[in-house]
Parts: C-alpha cells; structure tokens; sequence
DNA sequence: TAGGCCATCTGGTCCT
DNA sequence: AGGACCAGATGGCCTA
C-alpha cells in the first residue's frame, strides 16, 4: 500500500476510520510492513468515485463489438499523450512499423485496438469491484490502486466467509441452548464471556459492527497472507 | 528527482 | 487464421 492509499484509509470516515488506522493500521490491506517501505504518493488524481463510475455509465459491451480500426475506440484519444499510445505505430516518428508493408500495419493496429479494449473492460471490471467494496468513495478519497482493489476484495471476501460461519455457529448455539433450558430458564450470558459463550472473543465484542459492512470490520480480519 | 502507477505497444503462445 | 491472453518494454503523470 502507498502513501495515498494510506491517506485513502484515513480519509474514508472520520469516525470509523479513525478507530480503524489506529487499530488496524496499514495491514488492512494485507501487505506486509517490508511492502510498505518507499511509500511514494499513487499517480491517482482526486478522482470522485462517481468519476470512474460515470466511465461505466454508457458504455457498451466493446468486446463483443464488431469495431475493429484503431481509432474505434471513444476512449481512445490520439491527442491524449498517455491514451495516444507510442511512436512506434507513428509513421512520423519512423517506428518500426513504418518499415513494415502496410498490410501488416493494418494488421498489428488492429491487434493493438483489441488489446486495448481488453485492457479497458479490465478497468471496466476494476472499476466495478471497487463500487461494491466498502471504502470510501468520496471525491476526497483517491481511486484504490489495482492491486489495493484485488487485495481489498479479497479480504473482504474472507471476512463475509468467517462473519456467515461465525453466524451458523451463533444460530446453533441459541438453538442449543433453547433446547436444554426449555423447563428451566437460565438468565444467558453477554456476549463476550467465553466461559459461557464458546466463540471467539473478537467476533462477539463486535458482533453488531461485524454485521454492519462497515469498513472496519472488512480491515479487521485477514491481514495474514496464505 | 525517485518511485509508484498507469496506458499502450509488441511479440509470443494457446485455443477455437 | 483469427482472437484471447500474457508478460516485457516504454514512456507519461503524479506525489513525497
């Protein structure tokens, strides 16, 4: 995670996050303090998360589109340096494939027009599982990274996947326990003692947040790589 | 200025 | 043969 990451997480809610960089700090993430080490800002601008969202609104499935010329692509900006692509494919500049015949030319464009729309419905993708991951999105708060977004959602499913065992298990304790206290009722402990409650500490101190989908309880868990 | 992140090009490989 | 996928190379932008 990157410095801008990092203030991603401190931006995200004053109160939660607060709780959460103290508690959790960076390993939220899943990175490794050894990962962390350089920690030069992201490239991202403020981007508002309605921004890259707005990017999905409109657009068509490009990959099933039937546009194959270079300049098919409405993303596709020639006058953008970073969206022009290199000199290579710039007959001015005498790339490489300025030398080739031009049936090669034609073709080698439209390969690259079809990676590059396959590397834009991967963004599309990104952009789509950082909308449904909790963090914040805020015009305030820098776009996830690709890897922050990968690591993230997968810590988020591992959290979903341990908060739904750790409710089967809470249901078949209450089961349990309605079952052998039917004749005489027992007064039952709070949460949080484990004499009596047989779950771990950590999931019944925070039963109410871990239910919440707050992004405290998606940075709690799971900061262990496999 | 260094380093992180990104978009794009490119050639290779695999699959249909 | 054509398309999808992948990884390396390159260069631009941004931030500390």
């Amino acid at each position: 995670m990157n410095a801008g990451e990092e203030n991603l997480l401190k931006s995200i809610s004053n109160d939660t996050l607060l709780d959460l960089t103290q508690r959790y700090g960076q390993s939220a993430f899943g990175f490794g303090p050894g990962q962390i080490t350089g920690s030069p800002g992201g490239r991202y601008p403020l981007t508002p998360a309605a921004d890259f969202l707005s990017g999905q609104t409109g657009k068509s499935n490009e990959s099933g589109g039937e546009q194959t010329s270079d300049d098919d692509d409405d993303r596709f900006d020639p006058l953008d340096p970073r969206k022009r692509g290199s000199a290579f494919d710039d007959d001015k500049h005498g790339g490489p494939l300025s030398k080739k015949p031009k049936e090669q030319r034609s073709l080698r464009l439209s390969i690259n027009a079809r990676e590059r729309r396959r590397m834009h419905d991967l963004n599309d993708a990104l952009d789509g599982l950082r909308s449904v991951i909790p963090y914040a999105h805020s015009p305030s708060v820098r776009k996830l990274s690709k890897i922050a977004t990968l690591l993230l959602a997968k810590n988020y499913i591992l959290m979903q996947a341990q908060a739904l065992e750790e409710m089967r298990r809470l249901v078949a304790y209450l089961n349990q326990g309605q079952s052998i206290t039917s004749s005489i009722p027992t007064p039952i402990a709070p949460f949080g003692q484990a004499a009596v409650y047989p779950f771990t500490g950590s999931a019944l101190a925070t039963c109410a947040e871990k239910y919440s989908g707050t992004p405290a309880s998606l940075f709690k868990h799971h900061n262990d790589k496999p």
